[in-house]
RNA sequence: GGGCGUGUGGCCUAGUCUGGAUAUGGCGACAGCCUCCUAAGCUGUAGAACGGGGGUUCGAAUCCCCCUACGCCCGCCA
């Protein structure tokens, strides 16, 4: 709690409530920079108190004791305004302390399982299913900010129907009936035998049957059939972790569903809930039940179900972390919302929190593994890192060939994860490619480019910073003033994405602190200061080591120059 | 039919949970800024009363009701 709004804010609260002696929530709110940092609108105390909310406005006012900021009164608002010299020590200093984990707060010794991407393994990603895993990663990033151990766990779907009609495919289909794969990727070479499997399975329903056996096979344990299914959900898997890891998408764990048919815990979950006064039967097939919405557990003939099988999985997590959360396409949240009402009837917590996000279609089409209609996400990422080549090759000529590839990659996947995060996760996407690969205004490539700007100023310096030596009382100026404050709500950010789940803030946030950057860069010479030098250079330190840890934060490199 | 979500300038988008003081930013358009730390930048102009209607309130993009368009869901699939 040692950031300055952290502690002005804290101030302004308990200062009021102490005018008053009242023990309210106060609202307080971000009002326009001209009026001040912070504001209180009166109007919630003048029923409390009697009194027009100007003259309690005025008497706070006139009242409050603050120590970091002042109070004016505005009509009926009281508006706060932080101290500059506050602000600017409090700031450098933390970020002279934390340097690029500025914005950390303290670790909370609490265990935290964030389940992303899971997408069934049967093929390679495409750009829809990307945007799983980059929510997940970048909240993954933020909570770990927030001082959460955090592990990034992928659920693999290696059983189930889907699972069997590619299993069908890798027994019965040849490797030389095959089309060339697209990609000579592991993924790739796979996805082939699903979907040659699955056509051929709507030209001859007589394999439907072979198929049944093969559920039937894995449903009754059967060890072979059941590495079968493994075996291709762990090529496929080494492929899409591949693709993943060029995102700067790294999973710290894979926990298979069959794992939990074969250690029995399945049934024990069953067993659990066949007790459970919320549960009920319908010939023999268990049932949970909230608001006359049954969800089936098992079939008539006891095999379980989906639903069984994921919520021994969440009985498992909730035995290991202490805080749960789960990314998930929208068409799954019907069965979120019964995998909590299902924990929660067994008094089984954690229970999860989810973050359901739309789809993302492709000209307005749904993008469909099985159909082969999709840009997969090496596509896209190679098609970024081409555009970001050619947009460096214009402007510059001092690059040997391994910078301008590694630039190229970090500008090219910056600008695809970013143009994903930026968007409210309910929001639909439609993917477009202009847009996905546009490098100006609201984009990763901007936020990169500031940084390069900086560190710029930085490399150009040709003086040794001592912060002690520097009288940062010198920094005053609305454009130095406007640049630390924005630095200074960093922490803040961070907050407000992790207790809302709301990824898209940081990117927002990211857009204003690089912004604030180039109107100060515009306005005010460094290295060519006469008088000040040396503390604008401290402050640009200081502001790279805000944004690097904004860019790591949202999962993006930064690049020193491009 | 029911449930959930979305609808903000030509296009994309923030703000909606916790109602407040002139609705955020970008793309595109137009007009400008590189003898000066990277113009992937910056400045300015035009452009929206926030899907429609009603209500609550001193005050509504934000809360409530109705309607509408679109998406998702409503399997002994996963």
């Amino acid at each position: 709690m040692d950031y300055i709004f952290d502690k002005f804010e804290d101030e302004i609260k308990k200062g009021v409530r102490r005018v008053f002696d009242l023990d309210i929530d106060i609202p307080i709110e971000i009002p326009d920079e001209e009026r001040g940092d912070y504001a209180i609108p009166c109007f919630v105390f003048s029923k409390l108190l009697k009194k027009s909310p100007h003259e309690i406005a005025e008497i706070i006012t006139n009242n409050i004791e603050l120590e970091l900021g002042s109070a004016q009164s505005s009509g009926p608002y009281v508006n706060f305004k932080i101290d500059d010299r506050e602000l600017v020590k409090n700031t450098i200093e933390k970020c002279l302390e934390y340097e690029d984990s500025f914005g950390s707060y303290p670790s909370k010794d609490e265990k935290m399982i964030l389940e992303h991407t899971s997408a069934n393994p049967n093929g390679p990603l495409h750009v829809g299913r990307a945007r799983n895993p980059i929510i997940g990663d970048t909240l993954a990033r933020v909570y770990e900010k927030m001082g959460y151990d955090v592990e990034r766990q992928y659920f693999v779907n290696d059983i189930g129907r889907q699972m069997a009609i590619f299993a069908w495919g890798s027994i019965n289909i040849e490797e030389r009936d095959l089309p060339e794969p697209e990609r000579n990727k592991i993924d790739y070479r796979m996805v082939r035998y699903y979907q040659k499997a699955n056509s051929q399975l709507e030209e001859e329903p007589k394999i439907e049957d072979e198929v049944r056996d093969i559920i039937h096979a894995m449903e009754k344990g059967d060890k072979q059939t059941l590495n079968l299914f493994k075996d291709n959900a762990d090529k496929v898997l080494k492929g899409v972790t591949d693709s993943l890891k060029r995102l700067n998408i790294t999973l710290d764990s894979f926990k298979n569903e069959s794992d939990f048919v074969v250690d029995g815990s399945v049934d024990d979950i069953v067993d659990q809930m066949d007790k459970n006064k919320r549960c009920g039967k319908e010939d023999g097939a268990l049932f949970f039940e909230k608001d006359e919405k049954r969800t089936f557990l098992t079939r008539a003939d006891g095999t379980n179900l989906y639903p069984a099988r994921d919520l021994a999985y969440h009985k498992w997590k909730a035995e290991r972390a202490g805080r749960l959360l789960n990314i998930l396409g929208e068409d799954h949240k019907l069965h979120g919302h019964f995998l909590k009402d299902a924990l929660e009837s067994i008094d089984i917590t954690p229970v999860p929190d989810f973050v359901f996000y739309s789809f993302v279609s492709f000209e307005g089409e749904e993008m469909s593994t099985r159909k082969g209609k999709y840009v997969t996400l090496d596509d896209l990422m190679d098609t970024a890192h081409n555009k970001a080549k050619k947009e460096i090759l214009k402007r510059r000529d001092d690059f040997s060939s391994d910078e301008i590839e590694r630039i190229s990659e970090q500008v090219g996947i910056g600008a695809i994860r970013f143009n994903i995060i930026k968007i409210q996760p309910e929001k639909p996407i439609d993917f477009r490619w202009e847009e996905a690969l546009n490098f100006r205004g609201d984009t990763a490539p901007f936020i990169q480019y500031t940084y390069a700007r900086s560190c710029g100023i930085l490399e150009r310096s040709d003086i040794d910073l001592d912060p002690d030596q520097v009288d940062m009382s010198k920094i005053d100026e609305p454009g130095e003033m406007k640049l630390i404050k924005t630095m200074a709500k960093f922490p803040h950010i961070l907050k407000t994405v992790r207790d809302n789940n709301v990824p898209h803030r940081l990117a927002k946030y990211a857009l204003e602190l690089a912004s604030e950057f180039n109107q100060f860069y515009r306005d005010h010479p460094v290295i060519q200061s006469k008088n000040k030098k040396t503390e604008r250079l401290l402050l640009v330190k200081a502001y790279s080591y805000v944004l690097k840890s904004l860019l790591d934060t949202l999962g993006l490199e930064a690049p020193e120059s491009m």
